[in-house]
DNA sequence: GCCCAGGGGGCTC
DNA sequence: GAGCCCCATGGG
């Protein structure tokens, strides 16, 4: 009973939150892209970068026709990577969009939704062996793309959550998140609005001092 | 000018 | 497996 009660207890702090969040900026309709891989290319490019700069890339590439495995499979690295310069890191990004390009080709046939169909787990694991691919890029593309009911962790979460007092400043990313997914119900939608609203309240609230008087979630907890 | 963005790879120890 | 350094543009 010990257990069910402290997981009760979690559960209902990260629905407070959720809820003031979402009272506060509404929904957020994530991921903002046209189709999934669409989404797994932004996923790779909004690697520490602003989200501006990774809608300059991804115009870039959807102007010359480069917004498929096929497609840039084909490209010359070094054209990929003028086309994604402006989401910085250009070189190191364009070799690791051929690399997922190259995955989905020769594992996939290029058929996301043979991708998709793959146990969510074992896909996880796949995904982590992709040039590129870490954590939190994998599971951005299995909730975002894949419509999969895995919870995305970042520094924002990391931050938000360590100042409200519900984390260790260095909590693992495996543990941050199982604090979600073991005390929400997993449902893909509530997972994308809840990081979604995390990362809005981020921007707007992490770079100040902690405990904002503006900020929503300012008394959501003990602290 | 400075800080940091919707991280990850690779190397060392 | 923790601790570094590297990748790099652009907005506040």
């Amino acid at each position: 009973m010990q257990a069910a009660s402290t997981k009760t207890e979690a559960g209902n702090k990260l629905q407070i939150i959720y809820q003031r969040l979402f009272d506060h900026y509404g929904p957020l309709h994530w991921w903002p892209a046209e189709e999934p891989f669409e989404v797994m290319v932004g996923a790779i490019l909004t690697q520490s970068a602003a989200w501006t700069n990774v809608q300059k890339a991804i115009a870039n590439l959807k102007s010359n026709g480069v917004m498929s495995p096929q497609q840039i499979r084909s490209i010359p690295v070094e054209a990929l990577s003028r086309l994604v310069y402006p989401s910085g890191y250009y070189n190191a990004k364009a070799k690791k969009l051929k690399a997922l390009a190259r995955y989905l080709g020769e594992r996939y046939d290029d058929s996301l939704s043979a991708l998709f169909a793959r146990d969510t787990y074992e896909l996880r694991e796949e995904l982590l062996g992709v040039h590129g691919i870490g954590e939190e890029t994998a599971d951005s593309i299995l909730l975002y793309a894949a419509i999969k009911p895995i919870f995305v962790i970042d520094a924002y979460t990391r931050r938000t959550f360590f100042r409200l007092g519900l984390c260790p400043e260095k909590e693992t990313y495996h543990r941050l998140q199982a604090m979600f997914m073991d005390n929400l119900p997993r449902v893909p939608q509530l997972f994308n609005d809840y990081h979604a609203l995390l990362v809005q309240h981020g921007k707007e609230f992490c770079r100040k001092r902690p405990l904002c008087s503006e900020c929503p979630i300012r008394d959501a907890c003990d602290y």
